[in-house]
DNA sequence: AAAGTCGGCAAACAGTTGTTTACTGAATGG
DNA sequence: CCATTCAGTAAACAACTGTTTGCCGACTTT
């Protein structure tokens, strides 16, 4: 995070010699180490847990001193909240994501997994470090994600799919049905997250015949 | 963990008044103290992750010195392998006990709900420790705990009230079915460790229902 | 062009950490 | 009863931790 040396590199191409700093480089520069802060942290959760992580240890990580640290953050936990908001901002655009477009319960169950895949390949450390603090050491963090969760299953609880095989249902049955699709899709991504290639297509298969499974029950309920 | 002491309490009752020292007392202590240290490390780990557990931290809160840990374990990575195989054996008990007696689908899912709250009810520690620790920063306590409940798994698909509903179905199939309740289960330990009273009666009435799916859409399935 | 803002740094602070050392005294076995 | 074993101890070690301090120099505003 050296803003700073410039050795006089590349004395040729004068056309932005000394550039003139129009307004907001400051800004942007901070926002580059605060993201390379975050960063070198999510990095560092995928072997370790945010309840063991250190000042220090992120800042060398990001390749700065540690008294920058405090330019950005409080705290440590500070700048976990952060990546918890990431994280389920992600997520959530997930969700949406699968229930975008409807149609008929195979095709959903299809895209909800190709979706759930993407999702981890573009979001690996974010999915790890949500797997890994759902049931973490810091309260604060583990009641953030149930909350955001059970906001997930109201959402896929008013999606035109369910909605359609829901109809008539009591209220807590609708409440079941999609907290079970929702647990299942995270449980899922978290089983990515630390599988090889051909593991993952095995869990791939999996988990369709187990949302076609949980499909089946649902088509079969009889609210007795 | 002071054995020592004795300040010559009770001059009367002279039938033992300095026992010989049968034999095994030496070690029977040192079980003692054992134990002592790994239920200390068991109520750090409540508020804690392993990968940020430190031996001083145990030791004070076994009331112990430092030195004294490495009598015992050469690590502390050691002393959580002896968790993790402490917390499985408890949590294959459980499992044992809900399919040991048979029974109608209604019954086995009521019988399991209940199990599930006892044995979260009498090992509770053990139970968050796996939570935890399932997706935690220690991938050889990941490893283990993810083999183990695969041999679960197993075990549920050659339970008589899962061959009878399975049967004719191909091994896969039967292998997501088991897996779905083995993973239903394990996540509902999980929710009770970290629940109030109603909350918990909340959950065992979800629990119940989406089990009751899963059997459903089970005993409607089509290999298709 | 001068004055001010502010992100990043080196250094220092007091505590903490894991682990080893030599030791003590009770449990053990002859 | 005496010699041996050994669980637990206190002290010391270097290495590390979070956080504060004063400072510098590049950005920003006037």
């Amino acid at each position: 995070m050296n803003h700073t040396s410039h050795p006089s590199g590349t004395p040729t191409v004068p056309a932005a010699p000394a550039a003139p700093t129009a307004p907001g480089v400051r800004q942007a520069q901070k926002q580059q180490t605060r993201r390379a802060l975050l960063d070198a942290a999510l990095g560092l959760l995928e072997q370790q847990n945010l309840s063991g992580l250190g000042v220090r240890e992120v800042t060398r990580a990001a390749g700065m001193s540690p008294a920058g640290f405090y330019r950005h953050f409080p705290d440590l936990s500070a700048l976990g909240v952060v990546l918890v908001e990431e994280s389920l901002a992600n997520l959530h655009d997930m969700f949406r994501a699968v229930f975008a477009e409807s149609g008929g319960a195979e095709q959903l169950i299809d895209r909800a997994v190709e979706v759930i895949a993407a999702h981890v390949r573009e979001h690996r450390a974010h999915v790890r470090f949500l797997a890994r603090e759902r049931h973490g050491g810091v309260r604060e963090v583990r009641g953030a994600i149930a909350a955001e969760l059970r906001s997930f299953a109201e959402e896929v609880a008013a999606a035109p799919a369910v909605r359609q095989v829901t109809e008539g249902w009591p209220a807590e049955d609708v409440r079941m049905l999609a907290e079970l699709y929702v647990d299942r899709m995270v449980s899922t991504a978290a089983a990515f997250v630390e599988a090889s290639p051909e593991e993952g297509e095995r869990i791939a298969r999996t988990v369709r015949l187990q949302l076609r499974l949980i499909s089946t029950g649902s088509r079969h309920w009889n609210g007795s």
